[in-house]
DNA sequence: TTGTACGCGTTATCAG
DNA sequence: CTGATAACGCGTACAA
């Protein structure tokens, strides 16, 4: 910028008004100014503008894993709309490792990120939250409804989902139903969903079997194995609840190697209504899960904390669908 | 920085020395230090690191979208390696837009982001491309093989893929394959695909259909769509190339749908080998293209040029590798 | 082993 | 409308 200044015999002052408040600069100026860039091939320097004004533009997004189509939903409206107003992302992801999460969290702490969206958080990661918060960056949480209000969120209500299907297979007049689901020590969507599973058991009177509760990494691979071992129990449920779409199809292929036809023999719900649920063989019953919605308004959310209003953040549930395809069917109808 | 100086009562070179070069302060002056850190919870400031050195550690992604799966692959791996050396990604996505494209590479210079990976660009895009390279950033083009040595790459052959497959399926006996491709207009990849595939034809004495040949957004929904299209012919291919698994898994709903039957009624190939290929009902035949091996190999090979090894950059093409599971079959078993 | 002083590229402020 | 100058938070010669 300083050579452009002297090539143009203006001021460095009048080069930076020229690029960022060019009305405040008569025209003939800005114009030679203009040419004389053009012809040095100057580019614009984002990080010392950044610095200098002593705030960043670009927020960090922390995700458990890019693969499995399900976050990337959420991750591509985030960055739509934060490339609208000129923000660039950031993007790590944890493997949900509570510990890489911290450590990710002080990094972009470090970056002093404009702001930061949490896919949830691990179970005892509440600390690192808070001092993220406490230190002044914007912080907003998807995917989970929390109950502590401190903070923001855009999420939705897993116990509440989990328990709607569970409900919804019942209504089928399954009594034996199976529950595949994500690491629920570690990661509290899948802990509400197990919360949400036991409370529509209890309230219709069915027992509880803990060896129908399998607890997986939410992959396609360990989706399979899930269902494998359900299947080949003594006494094999009739329908499975795997909470994760991703577990669903894995579970949904188990069923065709072995055999066992779907919905005739076994239901299989899911959870997610990512893109591929229906185009699967059969087409899967599922939770559907506001993925672009929440990523929008988490942008929203964050863009009015970034700019000061909203001082005491803000709180957003919304609601899950339960999508009926060709995976579930009436139990008696086998 | 400077606060914690002063509490310290040390000066600033001394609180700056005992974070990066411990080993030249004494041993009671850093502790002193350090709890002063801690007490005060200062927090490092990496962009004013990379602003005084004026070298930056985030590096630049840009993808076509981050939705389906594939690219994310490589995303992911190229996240953890990076992050194993202490670099930060800024993902961005074209939705094979090339002028989002050019504006991106544009936005990532100003930043004067430490290196770019570039996932393919858009035809039209070769001066934008030149322009960043020109301009000294490192970059490395992922998922194609370049004609011109000029930049480097770490990608495969998107023609021989192309070809090896409609070759199989010809060996197979199928005389009349039809083709679902992507954008071949803007998207390289995709033009080098529809390349291999007349060749294939061609080398083996087939006629080519341009009816049989369709431009679809690689989407599940418009592989369904172009699918239909396909098999509403009055004389369907008996064989289907969908150069991309989201639009064979779109295809294979269609079939599904109409009550065609994979593969005993029609073959359906794709390519990319998704983690759901294998899932799906058929499993898919594929083309497995390498790319966790390309995101790793990327990033060290712009690892490489940052540090100024490579002035010449490097070009690697990997292999490829026809899968066989169950969508296509010899067309005389039918 | 520690301190001083300058530089990095931009914006903001105030004076002209 | 334009110019001069301080400030942003750190790294790093060079001096002590």
């Amino acid at each position: 910028m300083e050579e452009i200044a002297r090539k143009a015999r203006v001021s460095l002052a009048t080069v930076s008004r020229s690029i960022h408040s060019p009305h405040l600069v008569k025209k003939e100026t800005l114009e030679h100014i203009q040419r004389v860039m053009l012809k040095h091939r100057y580019v614009y320097n984002v990080t010392a503008r950044d610095f200098s004004k002593k705030k960043s533009s670009v927020i960090g997004v922390i995700i458990p894993t890019t693969k499995g189509s399900i976050f990337s939903n959420s991750t591509q409206i985030i960055q739509e709309k934060a490339q609208e107003k000129g923000f660039s992302l950031i993007i790590a992801n944890t493997g949900y490792d509570g510990n890489l999460e911290s450590s990710l969290l002080r990094q972009f702490q470090e970056r002093r990120l404009a702001g930061i969206i949490l896919t949830g958080f691990a179970i005892g990661q509440e600390s690192a939250v808070r001092d993220v918060v406490q230190s002044g960056i914007p912080c907003v949480v998807i995917w989970e409804a929390l109950d502590n209000n401190l903070l923001s969120f855009v999420g939705f209500n897993n116990f509440t989902a989990a328990y709607s299907m569970t409900e919804y297979l019942i209504q089928l007049k399954h009594q034996q139903i199976g529950l595949i689901l994500g690491p629920y020590s570690k990661v509290r969507r899948a802990k509400r969903r197990l919360e949400g599973y036991r409370a529509a058991l209890k309230d219709y009177g069915l027992k509880l079997d803990p060896h129908l509760i399998i607890e997986k990494q939410p992959t396609l691979q360990e989706g399979k194995e899930g269902m494998e071992k359900l299947l080949s129990m003594r006494k094999p449920p009739t329908a499975v609840f795997a909470a994760s779409d991703m577990l669903a199809v894995g579970a949904l292929r188990a069923a065709r190697e072995k055999g066992v036809r779907v919905p005739e023999d076994v239901s299989i719900a899911g959870f997610d209504d990512i893109d591929f649920a229906a185009f699967c063989n059969p087409p899967l019953t599922t939770v559907r899960v506001p993925a672009s919605l929440m990523g929008e308004m988490a942008v929203e959310t964050l863009m009015e904390m970034i700019e000061g209003k909203l001082p005491k953040g803000r709180q957003i549930t919304l609601n899950t669908e339960i999508i009926t395809r060709e995976s579930c069917r009436d139990r008696d109808l086998k």
